[in-house]
Parts: structure tokens; C-alpha cells; sequence
DNA sequence: TCTATCACG
DNA sequence: ACGTACGTGATAGAG
């Protein structure tokens, strides 16, 4: 028996999007209309059973109404963009699932569905009409009915020829005759004035037909009625064809084309995951009887290899491309040790203990062929790992760690787990879960390791080309390909190298800061009264505010707070505050950094290699770990001393350092082409006097200090995103003067007032924002109705591009420093990148080439319409290179 | 494990 | 009226 399904697909998807919250995904497309959308139809497909599936959509905006009546759907409120971006998405849902959906040119939804509904009833096939418009009820016959959603979607009514009757009691073909009385105020259609359901039933039940209607206005009850019909006639036959749905829509398909097959879950799955649309994916796979598709419990064949027998796999090398991962047993790829490795072709799976990989040379040959593709997660720690066990490798083509992130920055899980999660429909244990975390940790071992590093890179090999789509699709294959993976490679180059730091010079800081930190102690429990712990901000904050009754300025979650800006704003009140504002800073330099770096530091080599984070900040920035060498004080003389403790590797070697002024105001000036900014930096003017100058219109020679301060505070809040109560926070001003020098800035500044207000417009819009490069950001609360989380997204869609951009400038700068210093013929070597600033270093005698070579690429790195500025210095220590 | 604090750009 | 500056990482104390 043939079952004949027509969906309106522009009425469903437009009860979804108003019926649900609106939802969205990870990565910031709306999906709550598809999902409702989806609900549905799964429904439908479940409890009809359908032979045969049709969506129907609206095409255009133009139909064969509104030839006849240019006022057609004229009241009819756009449709709001957070929905229109939603139909792309449920016509990829629809054939995914191979549905086959129309819209036609000139026609609507309802015109397609009215003549597949004839054609259904001519040959005697059930059909069902699934809407939630009431229009379409005029197509009921004895084989079609109609499925109208009530509230929501998941619920609906059916309506057969006995419902209409039941209902209003009119036969289905009177329903045209209805809307023709009364009208339809979101189809604009007009009907007769005055005259609504109740009187346009009244007069049906007694005429039966429009037409009968206005044959009889003369026996019509009530003066105004007769009037009303009298004056409209024309209207209402008007409106009567308008309500009428075509059933010879020119059609170019036929039953034949919309036959409907079960889709399979397996291959739905995937598109589910990237929506998000959980529940509808447990659906799926129950009705799959759990056989694979979220589970692939299915054991992999792997072949566990041993000295014998490796000959017999050299074949496998030769693949065109191979996944490899390696197995540490910590992520400090720079200390951690090396158990296994694994190697996975489409077919093949091959485990190699670490000693068997060491002793094979076909591999290794293979492993350092830079035409060899390889594809690895994180392959900057996969290489320094191999590299620390004698083996050398290249042609790393593909990192699925840093795929991930570029797909999505503000995702903070990029662990592999969490992308097979997110990307496949598969999952992976979590290491944490194999390995256990803290004081369970265990090492795996034998078959157990084998199992789960072999399927590790067995996903590796399914997920890039699912990856590479996805890149693709962004616009995001340029960054990746080209920036992105050769900055790994260079920042690989930066950690294996290292930076060399003084151990005697660390101590004798250690010792000395000691002293000082004694002193400071007793000091404190004099002024106390009381011995206490000075660390715990609880001890201290009991001792200040109940002991020594100072006043409470500022409270936190857990009580009184104790931060620095507060015990200034206390020093004046009592001599103990300013003590333990210097205990405070001492102590911070004993404990992070004299004693942090020297546990960094490697008794092997003498110095200390970070790890240089690619895949973390949202920005786009890099971040360092292990130890943090991005964050060495500079801005206080007492801890900038700690840099007297980074030295040149090498004898008669020195460091140089070469940051870029003002990059992210540059950026700004070029994002915004404000034509004061871009002059500004044209004729080479100190930026925060240039700011002071017209937020207080002066003359540059009136600029007092205080006024340059407050201007640079100005113009990091612009940066920052603004907002009066950031900035008066930071300046210690009033909120209402703070919003008054935002005020000054943004009239002198108009080109950046626009820029900031179309970046958010634009934010608002696509849901994310991009940086020069194309980096991308999503803000998923940027139209939030919480006025917190939206303010939050305001300020990142503000910042993000610049912040960004500047990123996306020392990177290219990085990348591009890697053949310049090989062409100038020097044996420099980068070794630290600190957001805007790059740290050498190098013999004496190449200082002044590379000081020019420096410069250049950094300054050429891309271009803007400001010129970009590098200064640089050079020093026996990182201090001196000031 | 979470919170407060503080170091950097 | 809402209550924030943007982006990070490390440490110590407290639960």
C-alpha cells in the first residue's frame, strides 16, 4: 500500500523556530527551527510510514499572488535572519536523509503540496498534508488528510473530511470560501471587513459559497453586514481566489521521484553530531539497535610488531599518506617518556613498541622523508617526543589538534577524545579515563596499550578528511595550511632549542629575594601585633578588616578581598598595607619564579624549553606552559631582575629582542581606516600623547603626564572593547567621567566610533567575527537576551579582530623569519615569542644583519595602512635587551 | 578541585 | 537596572 507524505516545509520550520528557545551550536549556528523541523519529520517517518516524501518550500519572494494583488503577505513580518540562515541547514538535513524537497519559482509551499494532493487523491493513494496552516485544510478529500501542529511541534491534530465537519461544519473546499469572508491577517489577504471566523461560519453554514453570499446581500441579517458585504464584493471574491491553493502547479517530477527508503543512521549520524541534536541522534541509534553508530566497540584488527617481523611490513610505508601517534606517558612531551607508537593506513593498523620503531630502518627512513605525508594530533609534540628518542621525522602534513582549533577557537577541548566526539560518530575513551588521573594514574601495558593506541590513530585517519571539509568550508584551509602548520613547525624549532638560564644567577636572586622576604615577615607580625599566615588571604583579610578595623572597600565571593588595588587605595590608612603589598611581590618572585623556573629548568642541557600552546587562546594568540615564559616581570624594576637569569647558550653569543609599537592601535588604525588614527601613525606621533591631545584638547606641549596616562588607558579600553565602567575602574575616575573621555575619544576618532559599531552589527549577524587572516571566532551570546553574556560578546566582537590580527602578524612574521635568517646566510636562532615581541639569539658579530633582518620581516610581515614599527635591543641577558 | 591573587601582552 | 575591561598561566590556601 502506497502512503503519500507532503510536508510544508517554510509552516513547520516557521512553528519550530518560534516554538523553541533559540538554540545553537558550538560553533554558533542557530539551530533551533531545523531541530523542531527534524523532531517532526522523524515523527512523521515513524508513525506514517511513508512509500513516498515530499518537502515543500516557499521559492522567492514573488508568486502569481502578488501579480494579482501586490499587496500579498504585505503585512507579513520578515522573516528574521536567525531563521532564513536556518533553511540551508534543513535542506541539508532533508538530503542527508534523502528526502527530496522543491520550491518552485513563482509558486508556494502550498501550490506544490496542493497538486502532489490532487494527484494522490486522483489515484486513490493515502496522503498525508503535514502544516500548520489552516489553509491547507481546503485539500482534505477521502484519501487525504491533513496533519496540523498544535502548540509546538511534536504534537499535532489530525484533520479528515469528519474533523472539518465536526469542527466548523463546513465540507474542505468551503475553507477557501472562509478565508474569502474573513480574510487572512498574516497573508494580508483582506476578506470583508468586520467580518471574522464566527460571522463568515454563520453565513457558510446558511449560503454555502462566496458567491451565494454576495447573490443574497439583500437578505442578510443586520444593517452593518449588508453594508460591509455590499461595499466588498469584489475583495471578497478577490480573497476568495488568493486562499485558493493551485492544484496545476507545473510540475517537473512525479510520484516515481519521491519515493522514500529508511535512511541509514550511520550515515545521518555525523550531520546529528555537528547540530548537536543529541536526542535525535540516541534516537537514531537505538533504532539501530546499538550495532555500531555510536559505538564503535568493534575491536580493531591491529599487528603488534616485534623486531622479527618488520620486513614484511615495509609495503605499508609506501601508502600514499599514513596517521602516526605517539603514545608518552605525560603531555610534557619535553620530559615525558615514549612507550609506543602506532601507525594506521585506511587498512592497516600496526603498534610499535618504541624500541622496535629505534631499531627499524625502513621506518625510520620513512619517518624522516619529508615526502612522506604524515598526519598526527599535535605534531609539535610528536616530533621534540620522537626527536628525544633518536628519531627524526618530517613531512607532518596534517594536525588534527590544531584542525580542531582552527575550526573552532573557543572550544576549550581539543583533546582527541573530545573531537572524535564532536566530529565523528564514534567515541574514544578520554586518557584521563585509560590512564586514570593523579594518584590512580597506572601505565598501560601489552595488548591493553596496543588496543588503545592503535585506535587513537585509527580515528586519526577518519578525521582529517572530515576536518579538511570542514576547514574548507570556513575559509579556513589559507590560515590552516599556511599559516597555522608552518608556525608549528617553527615554534617546534623555538622549544627543542631552548633558552639558557644562570643557575648561579637564580640562586643568589633566590637567596637575596629570601633575605628580603624574612624581613618583610617580621615586619608585618611587628605592625600585627600577631604572627599569621600572610599568604592566606583569609588570615590576612581577618587581621586588616576585624583586627585592625580598616575599611572594607571591596568583598569577594568568600569574603573580604585583599587584591592590590584595593590595599593601595589602604596604604595611606596604615604602615602594615604598603608592607604587604612589597611581602606580596616578593614572594610572588620566590615562589613562581625563582623556584618555578629552576624546576623547569633541565640539569641536562641548562636550559629551560616551554611549551608554546597553539590550540588554547581564542584569539589566536599562542600561550606558553611549562614553565610560563610570556608572562617574566618587566613592568616592576625588583622582578625585572629575574631576567638577568636568561642568557645566551653559547660564549660570545648575545640575545636580541624586537618587538612591535603599538601593533594592536596600528591594527586598529588599519581595521577602522580612521583617517586622525592612520595620520597619527603616518607622522610617527607617541600614540598616547597623540590620544591626550584630543580627548583634552590641548596643545602637545600642554600634555602633562597624568593626562598621557589617562589617554593610554583610554586607548587600551578601546582596544579592549569598551566601556565607561572598565575604564573608570582603571583610571580610579568616576564612571560618568570615564564615559565622558570615551565620549571625546570616539568624536575625534570617528572612523573607530563606526568600526566598532559595524563589527558588532556584523557579529550579531554571521555569529562570529574574523581577523585580518581570516581567523574565525564565534560569539554565541553576541544576541543573547542576558545583558551580561551579551555585553561580554559586544566586547570580545570588538576586540577579537584586533587582538587577533595582531596575532596573526607575529605569526606570519615567524614563519617568514625562517627563510629570511637562512638567505641571510645567519646562524641566529628565534627562541621566544612573547605576543609581540620575538627574542633571539645570536653571535656577536651577526647582531647588526640581523638586527636589519629582523626589522625588515617583521615590519614587512604584511601590509597595512599604517607603517608597522619594530624596535630593537640587544644584551648579554634578556635585561639587558631592553 | 576551586578561588583569589598576580605576573605578562 | 544590569555589573565588565581583552587574552593568558602559576601559585598558595582552603575545602
Amino acid at each position: 500500500m502506497d502512503k503519500l507524505v507532503l510536508i510544508d516545509g517554510n509552516s513547520i520550520a516557521f512553528r519550530a523556530f518560534y516554538a523553541l528557545p533559540l538554540l545553537t551550536n558550538q560553533s554558533g549556528t542557530f539551530t533551533n527551527a531545523a531541530y523542531g523541523f527534524t523532531m517532526m519529520l522523524m515523527k512523521v517517518l515513524e508513525e506514517e510510514k511513508p512509500t513516498h516524501v515530499l518537502v515543500a518550500f516557499d521559492a522567492g519572494r514573488v508568486t502569481f499572488r502578488h501579480t494579482s494583488y501586490g499587496d500579498y503577505k504585505g503585512k507579513r513580518d520578515k522573516t528574521p535572519g536567525e531563521l532564513s540562515e536556518q533553511f540551508p541547514l534543513i535542506k541539508e538535513i532533508l538530503d542527508t536523509l534523502e528526502i527530496r524537497h522543491f520550491e518552485l519559482d513563482g509558486y508556494e509551499a502550498d501550490d506544490i503540496i496542493g497538486t502532489m494532493a490532487c494527484a494522490g487523491d486522483e489515484q486513490k493513494i493515502a496522503t498525508t498534508i503535514v502544516t500548520g496552516d489552516k489553509d491547507l485544510l481546503q485539500l482534505v478529500t477521502e484519501h487525504v488528510t491533513v496533519l496540523m501542529t498544535k502548540k509546538g511541534v511534536s504534537d499535532a491534530q489530525r484533520y479528515d473530511i469528519a474533523e472539518i465537519d465536526q469542527r466548523y461544519g463546513l465540507k474542505p473546499k468551503q475553507i477557501i470560501d472562509l478565508k474569502g469572508l474573513m480574510g487572512d491577517s498574516s497573508d494580508n489577504i483582506p476578506g470583508i471587513p468586520g467580518v471574522g471566523e464566527k460571522t463568515a461560519l454563520k453565513l457558510l453554514h446558511q449560503y454555502g459559497s462566496v458567491e451565494e453570499v454576495l447573490a443574497n446581500v439583500a437578505d442578510l441579517p443586520g444593517k452593518k453586514l449588508k453594508e460591509r458585504v455590499g461595499e466588498n464584493k469584489a475583495q471578497a471574491l478577490m480573497s476568495k481566489e488568493l486562499a485558493t491553493i493551485m492544484c496545476e502547479t507545473p510540475l517537473d517530477f512525479s510520484l516515481s521521484d519521491i519515493i522514500y527508503r529508511p535512511f541509514e543512521p550511520a550515515k545521518v549520524a555525523p550531520l546529528f553530531k555537528k547540530l548537536e541534536f543529541k536526542s535525535l541522534l540516541k534516537r537514531i541509534s537505538q533504532e539501530d539497535e546499538e550495532s555500531s553508530v555510536l559505538s564503535v566497540v568493534k575491536e580493531l584488527t591491529y599487528h603488534l610488531l616485534t623486531e622479527k617481523d618488520t620486513s614484511k611490513w615495509e609495503k605499508l610505508l609506501r601508502e600514499d599518506q599514513l596517521s602516526l601517534y605517539v603514545e608518552m606517558s605525560s603531555p610534557s612531551y619535553h620530559r615525558a617518556e615514549v612507550s609506543a607508537l602506532a601507525l594506521s593506513s585506511d587498512h592497516d593498523h600496526l603498534f610499535l613498541p618504541i624500541e622496535v620503531a629505534q631499531g627499524w630502518e625502513a621506518f625510520r627512513e620513512w619517518l624522516a622523508d619529508p615526502s612522506k605525508k604524515k598526519c598526527a594530533y599535535d605534531v609539535k609534540g610528536t616530533q621534540i617526543a620522537l626527536k628525544r628518542n633518536g628519531l627524526d621525522s618530517a613531512g607532518f602534513t596534517f594536525d588534527v589538534m590544531l584542525a580542531s582549533y582552527i575550526i573552532n577557537p573557543s572550544e576549550s577541548a581539543h583533546e582527541l577524545s573530545d573531537i572524535v566526539e564532536r566530529k565523528l560518530d564514534a567515541s574514544l575513551p578520554a586518557d584521563d579515563e585509560v590512564y586514570g588521573k593523579g594518584a590512580k594514574r597506572r601505565s598501560l601495558q601489552g595488548e591493553e596499550l596496543a588496543a588503545h593506541l592503535t585506535r587513537k590513530t585509527e580515528t586519526l585517519t577518519r578525521l582529517q578528511p572530515v576536518l579538511e571539509e570542514e576547514l574548507e568550508e570556513s575559509g579556513l584551509s589559507t590560515l590552516y595550511f599556511e599559516l597555522e602548520l608552518p608556525v608549528s613547525h617553527v615554534l617546534t624549532e623555538m622549544e627543542w632549542q631552548g633558552v639558557k638560564v644562570d643557575k648561579e644567577g637564580l640562586q643568589e636572586l633566590g637567596k637575596l629575594l629570601s633575605a628580603q622576604l624574612k624581613e618583610l615577615t617580621s615586619k608585618i607580625y611587628d605592625l600585627a601585633g600577631t604572627e599569621f599566615n600572610i599568604n592566606s588571604p583569609k588570615q590576612l583579610g581577618e587581621i586588616l578588616f576585624d583586627k585592625l578595623g580598616l575599611p572594607v572597600l571591596k568583598k569577594t565571593k568568600t569574603g573580604y578581598s585583599t587584591s592590590a588595588d584595593v590595599l593601595e587605595k589602604l596604604a595611606p590608612q596604615h604602615e602594615i598595607v604598603e608592607e604587604i603589598l612589597h611581602y606580596r611581590q616578593v614572594s610572588k618572585l620566590i615562589s613562581t619564579y625563582v623556584e618555578g623556573l629552576m624546576k623547569e629548568r633541565s640539569e641536562e642541557d641548562g636550559k629551560i624549553h616551554t611549551r608554546f600552546q597553539q590550540a588554547i587562546a581564542a584569539t589566536g594568540r599562542l600561550s606558553s606552559t611549562d614553565p610560563n615564559l610570556q608572562n617574566i616581570p618587566i613592568r616592576m624594576e625588583e622582578g625585572r631582575r629575574i631576567r638577568k637569569v636568561f642568557i645566551p647558550s653559547r660564549e660570545n653569543w648575545l640575545l636580541l629582542a624586537a618587538d612591535y609599537s603599538q601593533i594592536e592601535l596600528r591594527v586598529l588604525a588599519h581595521l577602522s581606516a580612521d583617517e586622525n588614527l592612520i595620520e597619527a601613525f603616518h607622522s610617527d606621533m607617541d600614540i598616547h600623547t597623540k590620544t591626550a591631545m584630543d580627548v583634552f584638547k590641548v596643545k602637545e606641549e600642554e600634555v602633562t603626564s597624568q593626562m598621557r596616562r589617562q589617554a593610554k588607558a583610554v586607548n587600551f579600553g578601546i582596544v579592549y572593547g569598551i566601556s565607561d565602567y572598565g575604564l573608570s575602574q582603571s583610571l580610579n575616575i568616576t564612571r560618568k567621567e570615564a564615559a565622558e573621555f570615551i565620549e571625546r575619544y570616539l568624536e575625534s576618532y570617528p572612523g573607530v566610533h563606526k568600526y566598532m559599531e559595524d563589527i558588532v552589527k556584523k557579529a550579531k549577524k554571521d555569529g562570529y567575527v574574523t581577523t585580518m587572516l581570516e581567523r574565525r571566532r564565534y560569539l554565541p551570546d553576541i544576541n543573547s537576551p542576558n545583558f551580561n553574556r551579551r555585553s561580554f560578546a559586544e566586547r570580545t566582537a570588538m576586540n577579537t579582530p584586533i587582538q587577533g590580527s595582531a596575532a596573526d602578524i607575529i605569526k606570519k612574521a615567524m614563519v617568514a623569519m625562517k627563510s629570511a635568517l637562512d638567505e641571510a646566510d645567519l646562524s641566529a636562532t628565534l627562541l621566544l615569542q612573547v605576543h609581540d615581541e620575538l627574542i633571539f639569539e645570536a653571535p656577536e658579530e651577526e647582531l647588526e644583519t640581523l638586527s636589519e633582518v629582523v626589522c625588515r620581516v617583521m615590519e614587512e610581515a604584511v601590509e597595512l595602512s599604517v607603517p608597522l614599527r619594530v624596535d630593537v635591543d640587544t644584551g648579554k641577558t634578556w635585561y639587558d635587551a631592553k
